[in-house]
DNA sequence: GCCGTTTTCGGCCCGACTGTTTTCAGTCG
């Protein structure tokens, strides 16, 4: 994944730089650090901005000059930087791993660098242990035992974890603190809002009165999802971590009619609020979590509602999901922000397991769940034979399951669809014969093996195959876990759109896959369309399908862009 | 190093909290 490889080289760029010319050269630390963050949203590859012939980048990426551009282009061409290679060797290597500890910076790092001669966390960590770091001028006993308390944490905190594995708790906090009394209104704020596939820290923000914000704080402390140590709190503020996962979680309080501003101000992204706040200064106006206001004379402006504040710049609403800092303000100004789709555009699930492979569940459980939240169909789509792991289905259980599933069509008020995960095996042929596919209502086409190769051909093998609807986790990606497997997306996404074979979304926590970036991609380049899936293995899992909406908002996708939006009649026939 | 509806030069987002200070620097988000 080369956004991400360069992603790190211009983030070890700045921080190189920042370590070795303190002060000077503070605004080119910043826009390394800027362009990285551009290409860590990117939309697309950044090898797809290259132009073989011509040795150029085809578009203007935001924040890319001369300078960054020439290495991302050599980073396209030969696979490295030459000049960061030169760099990293101008400084211990140490001292980059140092700078990710908590609490610990770049002026931090150089002290101890320049003053005690640490060049690595080992060295550093026996240093405090020896009671020298808490002599430096400027520091003291508790720098140097937060230090320590970062280095022994360094493991849990520089992994952030999958939303989905926090999001329910984030719900329980939500309703908990609603039914504070000093409390009026309350938001989870942050990535978790913008509905990232992994969360650093959450966020929540609460409004009351002045008078009452310290009891807000305390109520808010009391909760029984959280654990562990009070890192900082003051009159607004207080961080503390999540009870299980360790997360870190904030929560700051707000007066009233600052909720807006200030809901803005924590939902970022950050390179969102960069790009709004260096156009708000253009218009004479400077934006804090407190509100809009006048530079000229700052009186305020905005601040109530989140749609004040975007309005004040000429700015329709941007939502949540989409505040990425990519192109989102532009086509805020001309008007265009897209509907994007809502959980409550779903009619029905197309992926989860049933007891007859893998399952918890049996098939009524299933589908009686399906119809308690609202849906019109439900495809039970359980294993092929050849993932034996998972109980998959010879030809005489699909038999038996087909008639459970007539029985069940005539007692029940859902519709029940026939349906398979079918294996796609190592050179693309599939794991039921054509006749077998062919009695489905709905075939889920997915690899499960023999990740480390290649399987562009075998994908696009099975999308050739009439019978395939839709292929499961195309990217096989598991967060944290698992690199997705080598893939060349723009020869699925056009297949993809050329046989009308759907492309999900599966909302599973670890997976989200197909991941935001390439969905946004799939859609306007290709037109693609996308079905989003729990992949449930029992009735809980169907109602993970929010995480999947968020990653489809987070692809920009409406209502129109995914198959199960629509009811049962136009989806069968719209399918291929 | 990047950028331009004030600018091709001279700017570059903004505030809370902590610890070590005695008015502020460093870190974080």
């Amino acid at each position: 994944m080369i956004n991400q490889e360069f992603h790190q080289i211009l983030e070890t760029f700045g921080n190189i730089l920042e370590l070795r010319n303190q002060g000077s050269d503070k605004f080119k630390v910043r826009a390394y650090r800027q362009a990285a963050l551009t290409v860590q949203n990117l939309p697309k590859d950044l090898t797809e901005y290259y132009d073989e012939e011509k040795k150029e980048l085809t578009e203007k990426i935001p924040g890319f000059g001369p300078a960054i551009q020439a290495k991302a282009i050599e980073l396209i061409e030969t696979g490295e930087v030459e000049e960061l290679d030169k760099l990293k060797k101008t400084i211990p290597a140490g001292l980059l791993d140092m700078l990710e500890i908590k609490n610990v910076g770049p002026k931090k790092v150089k002290k101890l660098w320049k003053e005690l001669g640490i060049e690595n966390m080992e060295q550093l960590e026996k240093a405090i242990i020896d009671g020298k770091v808490a002599e430096l001028d400027g520091l003291g006993e508790k720098s140097a035992e937060k230090i320590l308390e970062g280095i022994k944490n360094f493991e849990q905190y520089s992994k952030r974890t999958p939303l989905g594995v926090i999001y329910t708790q984030l719900q329980e906090i939500l309703k908990s603190m609603k039914e504070c009394k000093y409390v009026e209104q309350v938001e989870i704020a942050g990535s978790s809002r913008r509905m990232k596939e992994t969360i650093g820290d959450v966020d929540v923000l609460a409004t009351g009165k002045e008078e009452d914000h310290e009891k807000i704080i305390d109520y808010f402390m009391q909760l029984d999802y959280l654990d562990g140590p009070v890192e900082a709190k003051g009159e607004t503020k207080v961080t503390t971590y999540l009870k299980g996962s360790g997360t870190q979680i904030d929560l700051r309080v707000v007066k009233p009619d600052e909720f807006g501003a200030a809901l803005q101000y924590f939902t970022g992204s950050q390179a969102h609020n960069v790009k709004l706040r260096g156009l708000a200064k253009k218009m004479g106006l400077k934006i804090n979590e407190y509100g809009v206001f006048k530079t000229s004379d700052d009186s305020k402006v905005a601040g109530a509602t989140e749609e004040d504040v975007y309005a004040t710049m000429g700015l329709t609403y941007i939502p949540p999901e989409i505040r990425q800092g990519n192109n989102e303000i532009d086509v805020s100004q001309k008007k265009k922000i897209p509907d994007l789709i809502e959980l409550k555009d779903i009619k029905g699930e197309l992926h989860c397991h049933s007891t007859y492979s893998d399952g918890k569940h049996s098939i009524e459980e299933m589908a009686k769940q399906a119809q308690e939240m609202g849906y019109e169909y439900i495809a039970i789509t359980d294993h092929s034979p050849t993932l034996k792991i998972a109980n998959g289905l010879e030809s005489e259980r699909l038999l038996e399951k087909k008639k459970e599933i007539d029985e069940l069509n005539k007692k029940l008020d859902i519709r029940i669809l026939f349906g398979t995960e079918v294996d796609i095996l190592a050179d693309g042929s599939l794991d039921y014969d054509d006749k077998i596919l062919s009695e489905f209502d709905i075939v889920v086409a997915s690899v499960h093996s023999r990740f480390e190769k290649d399987n562009t051909e075998r994908i696009l093998k099975a999308m050739q195959n009439p019978h395939v609807h839709i292929i499961g986790h195309p990217t096989g990606r598991l967060i944290n876990k698992r690199e997705a497997y080598s893939l060349d997306l723009k020869q699925i996404y056009q297949e993809a759109a050329n046989t009308n074979t759907i492309l999900e979304i599966n909302s599973q926590p670890i997976r989200l896959d197909l991941k935001s970036n390439y969905v946004r991609e799939a859609k306007e380049n290709y037109g693609v369309k996308f079905s989003i899936n729990t992949d449930a293995h029992n009735k809980e899992g169907l109602m993970l399908t929010n995480l999947g909406i968020g990653q489809a908002r987070r692809g920009w996708l409406t209502k129109d862009d995914v198959i199960n939006t629509q009811n049962l009649k136009s989806l069968l026939k719209n399918i291929k």
